[in-house]
DNA sequence: TATAAATAGGATAAATTTATCCTAAATAAA
DNA sequence: TTTATTTAGGATAAATTTATCCTATTTATA
């Protein structure tokens, strides 16, 4: 469904969000290991990630990954998903047509259209602060 | 969403039913000018199909592929997917953890699962006849 | 039986995605 | 200002997916 590299930067700012929340700056070295992911290519998605602008770096000594508080809340799924895969997912053909086109459809337009939809509405509509509270109440995991 | 191989191989399979249910057998050739496709890797796909008994192969001369007529109806689309892409779709994590549990539930699980089910609903309920309908009808096209 | 036509399948290559390594650049603090 | 720490990013490699090519096998028919 996501790519390895979003699957990974999902729960990248899942775990950075929670640390966010606790004035918490970590490093790709901490976040690979709390999402279980290969350190240096997590920090090309996390590089990818700034420059999106959902998440945010701060270099040297005392550095490391954040979001800004306010925006844990106004983050949405759909926000890091764009950002690494684009937006084949929302609005690409299910059968690889090159646009999905009303006036041209495949064989399964309406049917695929109807989950797809499902799917955008559920990432537009899922904030990095629902997810992280689950994680902090220790409801639901990042790993294993 | 699914990989090429699984696009190929349902929009091959929809042109062999449409063509099976005039009494046509097509080739591989007449299959990848049909849907688009590479025909040498098309043919790997439609192998697949017949190994995993969606279609039928005829070797030899005036041989070709083709779907028993009755099969086109009882035939749906969820097999393919599982011939060619494996239940991932059905039943993998969203986020990657090595199985979806709802006792160990990744951030997304609750609101992944539903989108989920309805993807494998609408594969298990539609038909490889109700799509060759259209595409008869001129009304959904399997390629551009 | 010989020939032509057609799928099966092995070997290989190209493209893309995933992953690693190393150095540059930025920053805080001694 | 020097040093230690930390992200940025280029180069490269490994793995997987996608694609191609060639030969073997099967089958109908002349
Ligand atoms: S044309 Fe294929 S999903 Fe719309
Ligand atoms: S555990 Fe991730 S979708 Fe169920």
């Amino acid at each position: 469904m996501f790519s390895k590299a979003c699957e990974y930067g999902i729960k990248a700012a899942i775990f950075i969000a929670v640390n966010s929340s606790e004035n918490n700056r970590v490093s790709p070295k901490e976040i690979s290991e709390e999402i279980d992911s290969p350190q240096a290519f997590t920090a090309k998605i996390l590089q990818a990630l700034v420059r999106n602008h959902v998440i945010k770096s701060v270099r040297g000594a005392h550095g490391g990954f954040e979001i800004a508080k306010d925006k844990i809340a106004t983050t949405k799924l759909s926000e890091i998903v764009y950002a690494i895969d684009g937006d084949g997912i929302y609005k690409g053909c299910g059968l690889g047509l090159h646009t999905c086109n009303e006036n041209h459809p495949c064989p399964v337009h309406d049917k695929f259209k109807v989950v797809r939809e499902e799917l955008r509405e559920m990432l537009e509509n899922t904030s990095l602060e629902q997810l992280a509270l689950d994680i902090k109440a220790g409801v639901s995991f990042l790993k294993i």
